[in-house]
DNA sequence: AGGAAGATCCGCT
DNA sequence: GCGGATCTTCCTG
């Protein structure tokens, strides 16, 4: 497979845990008429479903902002927060089964004028895409995106090498201190020592 | 109909 | 470390 092409649905269609561990590393590649941009996965979180309390869908909740949790697997769930916030998951598992993973934080790799922009040429190059709304700022991802399917598009999911294993950490989920026992579970997942991680120092080596 | 909280970010102290 | 920005969504009454 040329790395340039949008990974097949059956790569999206598993659990979300290990779903997040596959997405570390791979190429997230958006053309827009502006051009193209692209960055690589540095850091991602599993939400799990009914049963996670930190999830949209948790205890089976199914509204019309988190619809698309619920559908078939390598779409794009894009919902927004605090007001002016977008954030961006790939949709795991089969249909009917509602879990994805959020993308957290990226490294940029092509189209870096472009991400410049957007951003409002804020901080250095590798902060881009540093936490989940930065990284939608970056790859002009919003409102239009919600339902995007990955797999076909101009908004897409590239192979690329796996990181080596000494590199992958887990940690608890950030920002999710509502959700009790399941805050603490350890479904954030990253690669250490990239500057591009989100979080406090503790959570980035 | 109303209100509370939110899978965040940034700038200031 | 803290709080403001800003508005959608969802639950409650």
């Amino acid at each position: 497979m040329d790395a340039r092409d949008p990974l097949p649905r059956a790569f999206y269609r598993r659990d979300a845990l290990r779903l997040a561990r596959a997405l570390l590393g791979k190429v997230l590649v958006h053309r827009t008429p502006d051009g193209l941009a692209a960055a690589r996965l540095v850091e991602v979180e599993a939400y799990r479903g009914p049963r996670d309390r930190a999830a949209h869908s948790a205890g089976g909740r199914r509204t019309p902002r988190n619809e698309v949790m619920w559908g078939p697997p390598g779409h794009l769930y894009v919902y927004f927060v605090y007001g002016m916030h977008w954030c961006a998951n790939v949709v795991a598992a089969d249909a009917g089964v509602p879990e994805a993973v959020l993308l957290r934080a990226a490294e940029p790799l092509e189209g870096l004028d472009l991400m410049r922009a957007r951003r409002g040429r804020r901080g250095p190059d590798a902060e881009l895409l540093r936490g989940p709304a930065n990284l939608c700022r970056a790859l002009g991802i919003g409102r239009a995106h919600n339902g995007a399917d990955l797999t076909a598009g101009s908004l897409f999911l590239a192979d690329a090498p796996a990181p080596p294993r000494h590199r992958q950490r887990r940690s608890a989920r950030i920002g999710v201190d509502y959700a009790g026992a399941d805050a603490r579970r350890p479904w954030r997942l990253y690669l250490a020592g990239s500057p591009a991680v989100s979080g406090p120092p503790a959570l980035r080596g």
